[in-house]
DNA sequence: GTTCCGCATGAATCGATAG
DNA sequence: ACTATCGATTCATGCGGAA
């Protein structure tokens, strides 16, 4: 197991990497200590050249020891977002998702709610049985009702219809006498003046991101970046125990969140870790020799210092 | 119990209506002769007005006898759409739906696919925990891996996106031996050169009607059309065990697929018939006096000849 | 005849209040 | 304590009357 730290970052953001399996340094993780958890799993029978592909009939017994440990080091007004989709099957869409979910509950979990990723940019492409399948599961999971929820982070522009007759209206206030507006036409009508935004939906339209194509992420950076806004704030932890390229710890380090990833790949942890420098170098005030270090188990030691 | 016949319509094509209990009616079809069932059963806890409500944690026992039902009367070539949405009970999203496809598979449904209905004006409201729900479950299951499936019935003007993707496309890709294009395209390249339809995805985008003041229709007419298109040709035969408002019906009639609706309420069944003698009609070559029959189970009889 | 605007209306959900 | 009811919140849509 490799530990790998970006160090001291402004504000003191630190982002820390654990090369390694995630059962074993999640065990190391203090509990009620994380503020958010999004991970996109690798998927069953996927990723087999990297991850070894859990067999879809497995992957309930494979990820419920994870999620254990997961619902240990979350804080209790912490949320875990977990990004999977079933795959097909012999015809038909595996249920281990359901079966999951129906698991993680008896362990505490709450389900909270289950957004939709929609995809907006999947390939095209043909099957005799079944269309293209263009959305995913975004899973929230919660262990108390009551959790941190910064809805006004993502607030989104208002529809046409809403928009252009607002503006209309607060025209029209603007000459009216003060006192008449909430009382003669309707009594909620002063929430609506000058509004442009609007609260989202359980629904996300994200493209997919295609431009990297030397690795592929798990999710587009829109997708984590929409719920690290909507769960944590600034210097809040962030956890990933699915690493993957990185794309959850980059966001949060940009968005002044720590962060914590875990990935059983070097080439993953070495990737990310230079990544990171670079989106560091790349900082108004960048450091000129950030302290990066590579811990092994076995104790051999590497890094850039 | 209550029979209505529409009767004969345009090239043969007939609806009729049975009033009462939807797992009696079921029982007297006789089996593999349903080419599609589309239906929004009541959903747990709604519609308590109308339908008596059934209690969440009792939905999967009550739902399991009418499954059977109509996996007996569907042919093997036929397709199930189930529309349904879990509530939110005490916090957390309800699990029944997920139960309800467990239990299904071991009935022998094959969960083929799950489309998801993105309803564009979702309810509105705020809530400190939640964002509004703007999407709802369309289950296809099937009773074998092969069913009759209408693909370019639903073609859909292609997308800027893939239109620019295939523009973009070396000469030497679009004539290259299929297996060698990358794997975004996937096989079938040849198929998206110059071609202005795309398929659809699994991902539907349909405002809901809330116009009709009277009657509030569990989905809009387009959602019924577009698996009827898909899944049947003209002269087949279509099911909604939960007629409610009959938009199935009357989608079905209006293209040429003979119907059958079943519905407890009295009112609905009433109003259904009216409307489809409404919409026959407004057709081209309008019957001057449609034979309409209702018949109850008592013997009364009633009907407008 | 268009375009514009007021309005009612939802498969909703939470928290407070009442029995 | 546990359940039933009610008010408050919110926004896309189409109809109908008005400009």
């Amino acid at each position: 197991m490799t530990l790998v730290e970006t160090g001291e970052r402004i504000m003191d953001i630190q982002a820390k990497i654990y090369q390694g399996d995630s059962r074993e340094w999640l065990r190391k993780l203090s509990e009620n200590s994380v503020d958010l958890i999004v991970t996109s799993p690798p998927y069953a029978d996927q990723r087999k050249n990297t991850y070894g592909g859990i067999p879809h009939d497995q992957y309930v017994e494979w990820f419920l020891p994870i999620s254990e440990q997961l619902l240990r080091v979350l804080k209790p007004t912490g949320t875990f977002v977990l990004n999977i989709k079933e795959k097909v099957v012999e015809g038909e869409r595996s249920t281990y998702v359901m079966e999951l979910i129906l698991e993680m509950r008896k362990q505490g979990w709450l389900w909270t709610e289950e957004f939709i990723w929609h995809k907006k940019n999947s390939y095209p492409g043909k099957w005799p049985n079944r269309f293209r399948d263009a959305w995913e599961r975004v899973l929230q999971f919660n262990k108390h009702k009551k959790f941190n929820m910064y809805q006004d982070a993502v607030m989104v522009p208002m529809g046409d219809w809403a928009q252009a007759r607002l503006k209309n209206l607060s025209e029209v206030d603007k000459t009216r006498d003060p006192s008449k507006v909430g009382s003669g036409f309707g009594k909620n009508i002063s929430n609506w003046v000058n509004r442009d935004k609007a609260y989202p939906t359980n629904v996300l339209h994200l493209a997919t991101e295609c431009n990297n194509k030397s690795h592929s992420a798990a999710f587009p950076e829109e997708l984590p970046e929409w719920f690290i806004k909507l769960f944590t704030q600034e210097n809040d932890l962030v956890l990933d125990p699915f690493m993957g390229s990185g794309t959850t710890l980059m966001v949060a380090n940009r968005m002044k969140r720590n962060s914590i990833g875990i990935d059983v790949m070097p080439e993953y942890c070495d990737m990310v870790k230079i990544h990171l420098a670079q989106a560091e170098f790349n900082l108004p005030n960048p450091k000129t020799n950030p302290p990066v270090n590579v811990e092994h188990p076995a104790g051999i030691r590497t890094g850039t210092n």
